[in-house]
DNA sequence: CTACTTAAAATAGTAATACTATCGAAAAAC
DNA sequence: GTTTTTCGATAGTATTACTATTTTAAGTAG
Protein backbone atom coordinates (compact mmCIF):
# COMPACT_ATOMS: atom_id res chain seq x y z
CA UNK A 1 0.00 0.00 0.00
CA UNK A 2 2.93 2.46 0.71
CA UNK A 3 3.97 1.73 -2.86
CA UNK A 4 1.01 3.57 -4.64
CA UNK A 5 0.45 5.77 -1.74
CA UNK A 6 3.84 7.52 -2.30
CA UNK A 7 3.97 6.90 -6.23
CA UNK A 8 0.64 9.29 -6.44
CA UNK A 9 2.33 12.74 -5.82
CA UNK A 10 0.39 15.29 -3.49
CA UNK A 11 -1.97 13.29 -2.02
CA UNK A 12 -2.23 16.59 0.04
CA UNK A 13 -3.56 20.07 -1.27
CA UNK A 14 -1.15 22.04 -1.84
CA UNK A 15 -2.71 25.47 -0.51
CA UNK A 16 -2.12 24.23 2.92
CA UNK A 17 1.94 24.43 3.51
CA UNK A 18 4.43 27.00 2.23
CA UNK A 19 6.77 24.51 1.40
CA UNK A 20 6.09 20.62 0.80
CA UNK A 21 7.39 19.18 3.24
CA UNK A 22 7.74 15.55 2.25
CA UNK A 23 10.49 17.42 -0.26
CA UNK A 24 12.71 17.63 2.81
CA UNK A 25 14.28 15.56 5.54
CA UNK A 26 13.68 18.92 7.70
CA UNK A 27 9.79 18.83 6.43
CA UNK A 28 9.40 15.09 7.35
CA UNK A 29 10.46 16.14 10.83
CA UNK A 30 8.00 18.64 11.08
CA UNK A 31 5.35 16.73 10.18
CA UNK A 32 6.01 13.49 12.17
CA UNK A 33 7.71 15.76 15.00
CA UNK A 34 4.21 17.63 15.13
CA UNK A 35 2.10 14.24 14.99
CA UNK A 36 4.13 13.27 18.02
CA UNK A 37 3.92 16.85 19.87
CA UNK A 38 -0.07 17.25 19.15
CA UNK A 39 -0.58 13.57 19.90
CA UNK A 40 0.74 14.41 23.06
CA UNK A 41 -0.09 18.48 23.94
CA UNK A 42 -3.47 18.10 21.95
CA UNK A 43 -4.16 20.69 19.46
CA UNK A 44 -4.05 23.76 21.88
CA UNK A 45 -1.12 23.48 23.97
CA UNK A 46 0.37 22.43 20.85
CA UNK A 47 2.92 25.09 19.30
CA UNK A 48 5.50 25.94 16.76
CA UNK A 49 8.08 26.55 19.42
CA UNK A 50 7.45 23.51 21.47
CA UNK A 51 7.89 21.31 17.92
CA UNK A 52 10.89 23.12 16.86
CA UNK A 53 12.49 22.33 20.04
CA UNK A 54 11.44 18.54 19.70
CA UNK A 55 12.94 18.40 16.31
CA UNK A 56 15.99 20.52 17.32
CA UNK A 57 15.07 23.45 14.97
CA UNK A 58 13.68 26.85 15.29
CA UNK A 59 10.61 28.11 15.05
CA UNK A 60 11.10 30.50 11.87
CA UNK A 61 12.63 26.99 10.52
CA UNK A 62 9.23 25.48 10.93
CA UNK A 63 7.16 28.66 9.32
CA UNK A 64 8.92 28.31 6.34
CA UNK A 65 6.61 24.78 5.64
CA UNK A 66 3.66 26.17 6.72
CA UNK A 67 2.17 29.53 7.37
CA UNK A 68 0.21 28.42 10.73
CA UNK A 69 -0.63 25.68 13.36
CA UNK A 70 -4.07 25.52 11.89
CA UNK A 71 -2.83 25.47 7.97
CA UNK A 72 -0.60 22.07 9.59
CA UNK A 73 -4.00 20.78 10.67
CA UNK A 74 -5.75 21.27 7.50
CA UNK A 75 -2.12 19.04 5.95
CA UNK A 76 -2.43 15.98 8.28
CA UNK A 77 -6.29 15.81 8.05
CA UNK A 78 -5.89 16.17 4.67
CA UNK A 79 -2.99 13.35 4.54
CA UNK A 80 -5.18 11.05 6.94
CA UNK A 81 -8.53 11.27 4.53
CA UNK A 82 -6.51 10.70 1.09
CA UNK A 83 -4.78 7.36 3.17
CA UNK A 84 -8.09 6.46 4.39
CA UNK A 85 -9.20 6.59 0.24
CA UNK A 86 -6.91 4.49 -0.50
CA UNK A 87 -7.72 2.48 2.57
CA UNK A 88 -11.13 1.70 0.76
CA UNK A 89 -9.98 1.57 -1.98
CA UNK A 90 -7.55 -1.61 -1.34
CA UNK A 91 -10.17 -3.40 0.49
CA UNK A 92 -12.64 -3.23 -2.12
CA UNK A 93 -10.37 -4.17 -4.88
CA UNK A 94 -11.31 -6.94 -6.88
CA UNK A 95 -14.48 -7.50 -5.21
CA UNK A 96 -17.30 -7.52 -7.51
CA UNK A 97 -20.77 -8.36 -5.31
CA UNK A 98 -22.16 -4.55 -4.54
CA UNK A 99 -22.72 -5.78 -1.06
CA UNK A 100 -19.48 -7.14 0.04
CA UNK A 101 -17.79 -4.23 -1.56
CA UNK A 102 -19.76 -1.64 1.07
CA UNK A 103 -19.31 -4.04 3.76
CA UNK A 104 -15.65 -4.10 3.07
CA UNK A 105 -15.62 0.10 2.76
CA UNK A 106 -17.34 0.37 5.92
CA UNK A 107 -15.01 -1.90 7.90
CA UNK A 108 -12.48 0.18 6.74
CA UNK A 109 -14.15 3.61 7.32
CA UNK A 110 -15.08 2.54 10.98
CA UNK A 111 -12.49 0.20 12.20
CA UNK A 112 -10.13 1.40 14.86
CA UNK A 113 -6.64 2.05 13.87
CA UNK A 114 -4.22 -0.02 15.64
CA UNK A 115 -1.46 -1.17 13.86
CA UNK A 116 1.30 1.08 12.20
CA UNK A 117 1.17 -0.24 8.25
CA UNK A 118 3.79 1.84 8.63
CA UNK A 119 6.21 1.50 5.85
CA UNK A 120 5.54 5.40 5.39
CA UNK A 121 6.85 8.09 7.43
CA UNK A 122 3.46 8.80 9.10
CA UNK A 123 2.67 7.04 12.21
CA UNK A 124 -0.97 6.43 10.90
CA UNK A 125 -1.96 5.13 15.04
CA UNK A 126 -1.20 8.51 16.30
CA UNK A 127 -2.50 10.46 13.45
CA UNK A 128 -5.45 8.57 13.77
CA UNK A 129 -6.33 9.78 17.33
CA UNK A 130 -4.94 13.20 16.46
CA UNK A 131 -8.01 13.00 13.40
CA UNK A 132 -10.77 11.67 16.08
CA UNK A 133 -10.15 14.75 18.37
CA UNK A 134 -8.66 17.62 16.49
CA UNK A 135 -10.06 16.91 13.06
CA UNK A 136 -13.39 18.94 13.42
CA UNK A 137 -11.24 21.43 14.21
CA UNK A 138 -9.56 21.95 10.83
CA UNK A 139 -13.16 22.64 9.01
CA UNK A 140 -14.88 24.33 12.26
CA UNK A 141 -13.82 27.86 11.57
CA UNK A 142 -14.13 31.15 10.03
CA UNK A 143 -11.73 30.50 7.35
CA UNK A 144 -13.89 26.93 5.94
CA UNK A 145 -14.95 28.90 2.68
CA UNK A 146 -11.83 30.24 1.43
CA UNK A 147 -9.88 27.26 2.25
CA UNK A 148 -12.71 25.07 0.66
CA UNK A 149 -12.42 27.34 -2.98
CA UNK A 150 -8.93 26.35 -2.89
CA UNK A 151 -9.56 22.73 -2.45
CA UNK A 152 -8.27 21.84 0.65
CA UNK A 153 -11.07 19.55 1.73
CA UNK A 154 -11.30 17.82 -1.40
CA UNK A 155 -9.82 14.48 -0.35
CA UNK A 156 -12.44 14.38 2.56
CA UNK A 157 -14.89 15.01 -0.34
CA UNK A 158 -13.29 12.29 -2.52
CA UNK A 159 -13.16 9.68 0.01
CA UNK A 160 -17.26 10.16 1.13
CA UNK A 161 -17.86 10.45 -2.84
CA UNK A 162 -16.22 6.75 -2.94
CA UNK A 163 -18.05 5.48 -0.65
CA UNK A 164 -21.54 7.13 -1.39
CA UNK A 165 -21.24 5.42 -4.96
CA UNK A 166 -21.39 2.04 -3.56
CA UNK A 167 -24.52 2.46 -1.99
CA UNK A 168 -26.17 3.73 -4.93
CA UNK A 169 -24.59 0.66 -6.27
CA UNK A 170 -26.95 -1.01 -3.97
CA UNK A 171 -29.89 1.19 -4.15
CA UNK A 172 -29.44 3.68 -7.21
CA UNK A 173 -32.73 5.41 -5.73
CA UNK A 174 -31.58 6.23 -2.14
CA UNK A 175 -31.61 9.63 -1.08
CA UNK A 176 -29.00 10.64 0.95
CA UNK A 177 -26.11 8.72 0.06
CA UNK A 178 -23.48 11.84 1.42
CA UNK A 179 -25.10 12.40 4.17
CA UNK A 180 -25.43 9.03 5.29
CA UNK A 181 -21.60 8.41 4.63
CA UNK A 182 -20.67 11.17 6.19
CA UNK A 183 -22.79 10.62 8.89
CA UNK A 184 -20.59 7.50 9.71
CA UNK A 185 -17.05 8.87 9.22
CA UNK A 186 -17.46 11.33 11.77
CA UNK A 187 -19.98 9.27 13.76
CA UNK A 188 -17.36 6.55 13.66
CA UNK A 189 -14.82 8.77 14.93
CA UNK A 190 -17.05 10.03 17.83
CA UNK A 191 -18.47 7.26 19.39
CA UNK A 192 -14.27 6.02 19.90
CA UNK A 193 -14.14 9.47 21.59
CA UNK A 194 -17.15 8.94 23.51
CA UNK A 195 -16.22 5.60 24.80
CA UNK A 196 -13.14 7.12 26.15
CA UNK A 197 -14.18 10.14 27.75
CA UNK A 198 -17.84 10.25 27.97
CA UNK A 199 -19.12 6.61 27.35
CA UNK A 200 -23.02 7.48 28.88
CA UNK A 201 -23.17 9.17 24.99
CA UNK A 202 -22.39 5.69 23.43
CA UNK A 203 -22.93 1.72 23.82
CA UNK A 204 -20.07 -0.13 24.59
CA UNK A 205 -20.25 -4.37 24.24
CA UNK A 206 -17.96 -7.17 25.07
CA UNK A 207 -16.24 -9.40 22.32
CA UNK A 208 -17.70 -7.10 20.01
CA UNK A 209 -16.42 -3.81 18.20
CA UNK A 210 -20.09 -2.07 18.80
CA UNK A 211 -18.84 1.18 16.69
CA UNK A 212 -18.26 -1.08 13.26
CA UNK A 213 -21.24 -3.23 13.71
CA UNK A 214 -23.58 -0.66 14.25
CA UNK A 215 -22.71 1.57 12.18
CA UNK A 216 -22.75 -1.73 9.35
CA UNK A 217 -26.57 -2.29 10.51
CA UNK A 218 -27.22 1.05 10.65
CA UNK A 219 -26.59 1.77 6.42
CA UNK A 220 -27.45 -1.35 5.51
CA UNK A 221 -31.30 -1.18 6.83
CA UNK A 222 -30.83 2.39 6.21
CA UNK A 223 -30.90 2.10 2.39
CA UNK A 224 -32.69 -1.24 1.95
CA UNK A 225 -36.25 -0.19 2.70
CA UNK A 226 -37.76 -3.49 1.95
CA UNK A 227 -34.74 -5.73 1.55
CA UNK A 228 -32.48 -8.38 3.79
CA UNK A 229 -29.08 -8.49 4.71
CA UNK A 230 -27.35 -10.94 6.29
CA UNK B 1 -42.18 26.72 28.10
CA UNK B 2 -40.55 29.61 29.46
CA UNK B 3 -42.48 28.79 32.23
CA UNK B 4 -41.75 25.98 33.07
CA UNK B 5 -37.55 26.30 31.81
CA UNK B 6 -37.16 29.47 34.00
CA UNK B 7 -39.10 27.53 36.90
CA UNK B 8 -36.51 24.78 37.02
CA UNK B 9 -33.41 26.11 38.98
CA UNK B 10 -29.91 25.29 37.82
CA UNK B 11 -30.51 23.87 34.35
CA UNK B 12 -26.34 24.79 34.16
CA UNK B 13 -24.30 23.09 36.08
CA UNK B 14 -22.19 25.20 38.66
CA UNK B 15 -19.03 24.40 38.17
CA UNK B 16 -18.86 26.12 34.96
CA UNK B 17 -19.16 29.25 36.16
CA UNK B 18 -17.65 31.06 39.68
CA UNK B 19 -20.90 33.24 39.89
CA UNK B 20 -24.34 32.43 38.23
CA UNK B 21 -24.65 35.24 35.40
CA UNK B 22 -28.33 34.38 36.02
CA UNK B 23 -28.32 35.86 39.16
CA UNK B 24 -27.31 39.90 38.15
CA UNK B 25 -27.83 42.00 35.51
CA UNK B 26 -24.54 42.27 34.44
CA UNK B 27 -24.39 38.38 34.50
CA UNK B 28 -27.16 38.46 32.19
CA UNK B 29 -25.33 41.19 29.72
CA UNK B 30 -22.44 38.76 30.10
CA UNK B 31 -23.99 35.68 28.31
CA UNK B 32 -26.09 37.77 25.86
CA UNK B 33 -23.42 39.47 24.98
CA UNK B 34 -21.01 36.60 24.29
CA UNK B 35 -24.19 34.81 22.14
CA UNK B 36 -23.94 37.96 20.12
CA UNK B 37 -20.09 37.95 19.63
CA UNK B 38 -19.34 34.76 19.42
CA UNK B 39 -22.12 34.09 16.84
CA UNK B 40 -20.97 37.31 14.96
CA UNK B 41 -16.92 36.42 14.98
CA UNK B 42 -16.21 32.63 15.82
CA UNK B 43 -15.55 31.51 19.05
CA UNK B 44 -11.10 31.36 18.07
CA UNK B 45 -11.76 35.52 17.57
CA UNK B 46 -13.69 36.10 20.75
CA UNK B 47 -12.28 37.26 23.70
CA UNK B 48 -13.43 38.54 26.90
CA UNK B 49 -11.92 42.23 26.35
CA UNK B 50 -14.15 42.68 22.92
CA UNK B 51 -16.60 40.90 24.82
CA UNK B 52 -16.25 43.38 28.03
CA UNK B 53 -16.75 46.68 25.16
CA UNK B 54 -19.79 45.49 23.68
CA UNK B 55 -21.48 45.31 26.28
CA UNK B 56 -19.70 48.70 28.13
CA UNK B 57 -18.17 46.62 31.40
CA UNK B 58 -14.68 45.84 32.10
CA UNK B 59 -12.65 42.36 31.30
CA UNK B 60 -11.99 41.86 35.03
CA UNK B 61 -16.04 42.26 35.87
CA UNK B 62 -16.50 39.35 33.00
CA UNK B 63 -13.71 37.23 34.46
CA UNK B 64 -15.93 37.69 37.97
CA UNK B 65 -18.49 35.43 35.94
CA UNK B 66 -16.40 32.82 33.92
CA UNK B 67 -13.09 31.43 34.63
CA UNK B 68 -12.16 31.31 31.00
CA UNK B 69 -13.72 31.46 27.77
CA UNK B 70 -13.95 27.70 27.66
CA UNK B 71 -16.18 27.41 30.69
CA UNK B 72 -18.24 30.35 29.08
CA UNK B 73 -18.79 28.12 25.96
CA UNK B 74 -19.43 24.81 28.27
CA UNK B 75 -22.29 27.15 30.03
CA UNK B 76 -23.40 27.45 26.67
CA UNK B 77 -23.79 24.46 25.54
CA UNK B 78 -25.17 22.99 28.61
CA UNK B 79 -27.89 25.85 28.39
CA UNK B 80 -28.36 24.25 25.11
CA UNK B 81 -28.53 21.06 26.42
CA UNK B 82 -30.99 21.77 29.01
CA UNK B 83 -33.04 24.08 26.86
CA UNK B 84 -33.62 20.63 23.86
CA UNK B 85 -34.51 18.37 26.89
CA UNK B 86 -37.48 20.46 27.51
CA UNK B 87 -38.19 21.34 24.16
CA UNK B 88 -37.89 16.88 23.83
CA UNK B 89 -40.18 16.43 27.02
CA UNK B 90 -42.76 19.09 25.59
CA UNK B 91 -42.80 17.32 22.06
CA UNK B 92 -44.10 14.13 23.43
CA UNK B 93 -45.84 15.28 25.99
CA UNK B 94 -49.64 13.35 26.87
CA UNK B 95 -48.48 11.29 23.39
CA UNK B 96 -48.70 7.59 24.45
CA UNK B 97 -48.04 5.58 21.24
CA UNK B 98 -44.16 4.79 21.27
CA UNK B 99 -43.51 5.15 17.53
CA UNK B 100 -45.16 8.79 17.30
CA UNK B 101 -42.92 9.54 20.44
CA UNK B 102 -40.08 8.72 19.41
CA UNK B 103 -40.47 10.23 15.65
CA UNK B 104 -41.96 13.70 17.88
CA UNK B 105 -38.74 13.62 19.46
CA UNK B 106 -36.47 13.21 16.64
CA UNK B 107 -37.95 15.99 14.74
CA UNK B 108 -37.34 18.00 18.03
CA UNK B 109 -33.83 16.83 17.98
CA UNK B 110 -33.19 17.58 13.96
CA UNK B 111 -35.18 20.45 13.34
CA UNK B 112 -33.69 23.84 12.11
CA UNK B 113 -33.95 26.36 15.29
CA UNK B 114 -35.38 29.47 13.32
CA UNK B 115 -37.96 31.18 15.57
CA UNK B 116 -37.04 32.58 18.19
CA UNK B 117 -39.04 30.85 21.24
CA UNK B 118 -37.28 33.90 22.99
CA UNK B 119 -39.65 34.05 26.19
CA UNK B 120 -36.86 34.09 27.86
CA UNK B 121 -33.63 36.53 27.71
CA UNK B 122 -31.62 33.59 25.33
CA UNK B 123 -31.93 33.94 21.54
CA UNK B 124 -32.06 30.57 20.80
CA UNK B 125 -31.41 31.05 17.05
CA UNK B 126 -28.01 32.44 17.35
CA UNK B 127 -27.48 30.06 20.30
CA UNK B 128 -28.44 27.11 17.48
CA UNK B 129 -26.37 28.32 15.29
CA UNK B 130 -22.93 28.71 17.99
CA UNK B 131 -23.53 25.03 19.30
CA UNK B 132 -23.62 23.93 15.57
CA UNK B 133 -20.05 25.30 14.66
CA UNK B 134 -18.77 25.40 18.29
CA UNK B 135 -19.74 23.18 20.48
CA UNK B 136 -17.67 20.37 20.05
CA UNK B 137 -14.71 22.13 21.01
CA UNK B 138 -16.39 22.51 24.52
CA UNK B 139 -15.15 18.61 24.82
CA UNK B 140 -12.86 17.62 22.39
CA UNK B 141 -10.30 19.07 24.59
CA UNK B 142 -7.68 17.53 27.47
CA UNK B 143 -9.81 18.54 30.14
CA UNK B 144 -12.42 16.77 29.37
CA UNK B 145 -12.72 13.85 31.81
CA UNK B 146 -12.21 16.45 34.36
CA UNK B 147 -14.79 18.46 33.59
CA UNK B 148 -17.03 15.44 33.06
CA UNK B 149 -16.17 14.25 36.55
CA UNK B 150 -17.64 17.55 37.78
CA UNK B 151 -20.99 16.91 35.77
CA UNK B 152 -20.78 19.46 33.31
CA UNK B 153 -22.08 17.46 30.41
CA UNK B 154 -25.16 15.95 32.76
CA UNK B 155 -27.52 18.10 30.49
CA UNK B 156 -26.15 16.44 27.61
CA UNK B 157 -26.47 12.80 29.09
CA UNK B 158 -29.85 13.40 30.40
CA UNK B 159 -31.09 14.39 27.13
CA UNK B 160 -29.21 11.40 25.03
CA UNK B 161 -30.79 9.25 27.93
CA UNK B 162 -34.10 10.62 27.37
CA UNK B 163 -34.50 9.44 23.54
CA UNK B 164 -33.10 6.42 24.03
CA UNK B 165 -35.28 5.20 26.27
CA UNK B 166 -38.10 6.41 23.46
CA UNK B 167 -36.22 4.25 21.16
CA UNK B 168 -36.35 1.12 24.06
CA UNK B 169 -39.98 1.67 24.40
CA UNK B 170 -40.36 0.62 20.53
CA UNK B 171 -37.58 -1.99 20.64
CA UNK B 172 -36.21 -3.31 24.13
CA UNK B 173 -33.69 -5.72 22.44
CA UNK B 174 -32.05 -2.93 20.33
CA UNK B 175 -28.29 -2.75 21.23
CA UNK B 176 -27.00 0.81 20.67
CA UNK B 177 -29.36 3.10 21.54
CA UNK B 178 -26.99 5.76 23.00
CA UNK B 179 -24.64 5.35 19.35
CA UNK B 180 -27.66 5.88 17.58
CA UNK B 181 -29.04 8.83 19.10
CA UNK B 182 -25.90 11.04 19.57
CA UNK B 183 -25.18 10.10 16.35
CA UNK B 184 -28.32 11.58 15.30
CA UNK B 185 -27.63 14.67 17.69
CA UNK B 186 -24.23 15.58 16.44
CA UNK B 187 -25.01 14.17 13.08
CA UNK B 188 -28.16 16.83 12.32
CA UNK B 189 -26.16 19.42 13.89
CA UNK B 190 -22.85 18.82 11.26
CA UNK B 191 -25.18 18.37 8.12
CA UNK B 192 -26.69 21.55 9.13
CA UNK B 193 -22.90 22.79 8.68
CA UNK B 194 -22.03 20.88 5.70
CA UNK B 195 -24.50 22.03 3.97
CA UNK B 196 -23.96 25.08 4.36
CA UNK B 197 -20.06 25.05 3.77
CA UNK B 198 -19.04 22.34 2.25
CA UNK B 199 -22.19 20.83 0.63
CA UNK B 200 -20.74 18.07 -1.32
CA UNK B 201 -20.50 16.27 1.73
CA UNK B 202 -24.70 15.68 2.44
CA UNK B 203 -27.28 16.34 0.38
CA UNK B 204 -29.87 19.08 -0.05
CA UNK B 205 -33.77 18.07 -1.50
CA UNK B 206 -35.84 20.77 -2.76
CA UNK B 207 -39.21 21.05 -0.54
CA UNK B 208 -38.26 18.79 2.66
CA UNK B 209 -35.99 19.10 5.41
CA UNK B 210 -33.49 16.25 3.87
CA UNK B 211 -31.47 16.38 7.70
CA UNK B 212 -35.42 15.66 9.40
CA UNK B 213 -36.04 12.87 6.81
CA UNK B 214 -32.89 11.53 6.96
CA UNK B 215 -32.49 11.07 10.44
CA UNK B 216 -36.09 10.01 10.77
CA UNK B 217 -35.67 7.43 8.35
CA UNK B 218 -32.08 6.31 9.82
CA UNK B 219 -33.65 5.99 12.74
CA UNK B 220 -36.54 3.59 12.00
CA UNK B 221 -35.10 1.30 9.65
CA UNK B 222 -32.23 0.81 11.86
CA UNK B 223 -34.25 -0.07 15.13
CA UNK B 224 -36.89 -1.98 13.50
CA UNK B 225 -34.90 -5.27 11.86
CA UNK B 226 -38.13 -6.42 10.29
CA UNK B 227 -41.27 -4.34 11.26
CA UNK B 228 -41.93 -0.99 8.61
CA UNK B 229 -42.82 2.05 10.20
CA UNK B 230 -44.72 4.56 7.54
C1' DC C 1 -28.48 57.52 59.08
C1' DT C 2 -24.76 54.90 59.42
C1' DA C 3 -22.13 50.70 59.23
C1' DC C 4 -21.31 46.70 56.62
C1' DT C 5 -21.35 43.98 52.50
C1' DT C 6 -21.40 43.11 47.89
C1' DA C 7 -20.78 44.36 43.06
C1' DA C 8 -18.43 46.31 39.58
C1' DA C 9 -15.44 49.76 37.38
C1' DA C 10 -10.63 51.36 36.68
C1' DT C 11 -6.14 50.47 36.08
C1' DA C 12 -2.01 47.90 35.73
C1' DG C 13 0.64 44.16 34.80
C1' DT C 14 2.43 39.35 33.15
C1' DA C 15 3.64 35.18 30.69
C1' DA C 16 2.73 33.03 26.65
C1' DT C 17 1.28 32.81 21.92
C1' DA C 18 1.36 33.41 17.08
C1' DC C 19 3.52 35.28 14.30
C1' DT C 20 7.25 38.52 11.16
C1' DA C 21 11.79 40.20 9.79
C1' DT C 22 16.59 40.06 8.99
C1' DC C 23 21.04 38.04 8.38
C1' DG C 24 24.70 34.90 7.73
C1' DA C 25 26.42 30.19 7.03
C1' DA C 26 26.24 25.96 4.90
C1' DA C 27 24.72 22.82 1.68
C1' DA C 28 23.03 21.68 -2.88
C1' DA C 29 22.31 22.53 -7.67
C1' DC C 30 23.72 23.94 -11.94
C1' DG D 1 32.85 27.46 -8.53
C1' DT D 2 29.35 30.39 -8.35
C1' DT D 3 24.52 30.90 -7.62
C1' DT D 4 20.60 29.56 -5.32
C1' DT D 5 18.27 27.36 -1.87
C1' DT D 6 17.90 26.02 2.81
C1' DC D 7 18.20 26.61 7.46
C1' DG D 8 19.71 28.35 11.93
C1' DA D 9 20.19 32.32 14.95
C1' DT D 10 18.40 36.18 16.84
C1' DA D 11 15.21 39.73 17.67
C1' DG D 12 10.98 41.84 17.89
C1' DT D 13 5.66 42.77 17.95
C1' DA D 14 0.74 42.71 18.72
C1' DT D 15 -2.51 40.11 20.93
C1' DT D 16 -4.32 36.91 24.15
C1' DA D 17 -5.68 35.02 28.38
C1' DC D 18 -5.39 35.87 32.34
C1' DT D 19 -4.30 38.00 37.65
C1' DA D 20 -4.03 41.57 41.11
C1' DT D 21 -5.20 45.69 43.42
C1' DT D 22 -7.56 49.71 44.44
C1' DT D 23 -11.51 52.70 44.16
C1' DT D 24 -16.30 53.69 43.75
C1' DA D 25 -21.07 52.79 43.95
C1' DA D 26 -25.11 50.43 45.47
C1' DG D 27 -27.81 47.72 48.64
C1' DT D 28 -29.17 46.19 53.18
C1' DA D 29 -29.51 45.63 58.16
C1' DG D 30 -29.95 47.54 62.41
Amino acid sequence: MDIILSSIRQPVNDHVYLKDPESTELGRRIVNGSIDLIYELGFEAFTFRKLAELIGSTEASVYRYFESKHKLLLYLSSWYWSWMDYKVLFSITNITEAEDRLERALLALTEEVKLDTNFLHIDEVKLYQIVIAESSKAYLTRSVDEENRYGVFTAYKNLVARVSELVLAINPTFKYPHMLISTVIEGAHLQRFFASHLPRLTDTLQGEDAVCSFYREMVFSTIQVAQDHA
